[in-house]
DNA sequence: CGATCCTTTGATATGTTTCAAGCTTAGTGG
DNA sequence: CCACTAAGCTTGAAACATATCAAAGGATCG
């Protein structure tokens, strides 16, 4: 029998962009779910795997990762509480990408079909989904030009603002603190750089002022020095009023 | 009054991948549009721009771009006919890339309220042109990790490798000789290198029997040995059925 | 309290960029 | 049809950012 509140923080997490009435909120809070909780490093898909589910994450981190043929990993997408991690797998069976637990995470695992059955009866959960789906390619054009333009001091600065602001609108923060739940070779595999190099830059971004790290927190102590250290700027995330930042 | 020629090859590419029955192909081949011819580097989107409608893709070829605060492009996919280039706008009004046409090209500018219409009375256009979301986005995880993870050589095989498929699969060109409408500095911008390390990467791999050029064709000389170099596999694309390559 | 994983630091190697100049090609106007 | 021009291609030499290799120092966890 599912537990609605499982299931509010995707309710949350589209109705921040998608209102949805109440016919269409109560059918999703019916979604049947099958709970999970998992280690971190633990795969929930591997590419080319059949994949039937999609993964709702409830609490942790995620991330979504690629191999090249030599065996370098690169990160394209983190995820947290509220996402719909795997939402493509409704329409295209075979996974093209691994996902992979980032720290300690529970995800509830929702049928595909159960979701396709969703966007049939209502358009309004249909449209609501698509937006999510056009809002993360936003996001993943936005990592290619990180990856693709900006130097490491930069890569590094602008996926620390990503990750605060993206923690702060779904909730899980208070400002200026945040949780980097990353290993420096993570950060790496998510810029493009090697672990070494991560640490040579993360010094210098402490060292200017900019944060501050305790283990696998950090702390923004100048969020205008980051935001222009990374080139950053929000409008790709389509965030609906965000209490921080331009 | 529009003439459903002009909309074929937009109904070619979702039935490519998601089969319509006859009242939703007659409900496409009905919409509404505006054709315009334009050259190369005009703007279709500006990012920023607040964006009414999309733009199907007719002949030419056409890129989507952002720019970093310091100026420097990035080319973040590469459109060809019978791409809808920019469905996001359908439900995302601010662009957050710019368009722009890579060669001379002819667009035909369809509402976005005529395809939100659409998908309201016709699930399953709704369901295809959300699975059509769904493989750009795969096609840009594979640009993150070609960016982010190979090196030059590997990066613009990679890229040859892709446009050739895409090429084949909409039917544009004829093995082993394609299109290549693209000044080196724009591979660059695609790439993340510079134009002088594309020209000479290019030279590698044309001393290497791999391809050869003349002008703006590229004649892949060595399809396995390309595909090998450029580290590709074609799953990512999620095209059924393609005459070419694993 | 050992063992493993992560971070830090140093020295060196390398791929790619930058700067600069000459060359080729295609388009344009006389 | 020929010059003229602009755009793009090619090549060389030097600078630089980042990778690689290697080893030591800190955490964290059973």
């Amino acid at each position: 029998m599912p537990n609605s509140a499982v299931l509010a923080p995707m309710l949350d997490k589209l109705t921040r962009r998608s209102p949805l009435g109440p016919a269409e909120t109560n059918a999703i809070l019916a979604l049947q779910y099958r709970l999970a909780d998992v280690d971190p490093g633990t795969y929930l898909v591997r590419e080319g795997n059949k994949v039937k589910n999609c993964c709702l994450l409830l609490w942790g981190f995620v991330y979504q990762s690629k191999i090249t043929g030599s065996g370098s990993r690169q990160i394209v997408s983190i995820h947290l509480r509220g996402d719909l991690v795997d939402l493509q797998n409704t329409l295209i069976e075979d996974a093209d990408h691994n996902v992979q637990a980032l720290t300690h995470a529970q995800v509830a695992y929702i049928p595909c079909q159960a979701i396709l059955n969703l966007t049939e009866a209502y358009p309004a959960i249909g449209r609501a989904l698509w937006l999510d789906t056009l809002v993360d390619a936003s996001m993943a054009r936005e990592w290619i030009l990180n990856i693709g333009q900006r130097n490491a001091r930069q890569r590094i600065a602008h996926l620390l603002c990503e990750l605060a602001l993206c923690q702060e609108a779904a909730g899980i923060c208070k400002a200026p603190d945040y949780e980097l739940p990353m290993t420096q070779e993570q950060i790496g595999d998510a810029t493009g750089l090697t672990s070494v190099h991560v640490n040579r830059t993360l010094g210098t971004l402490r060292a200017d002022g900019l944060i501050s790290t305790d283990g696998r927190k950090v702390t923004i102590k100048d969020w205008s020095g980051l935001r222009s250290a990374g080139d950053f700027s929000k409008g790709y995330l389509h965030q609906p009023a965000l209490p921080f930042a331009a």
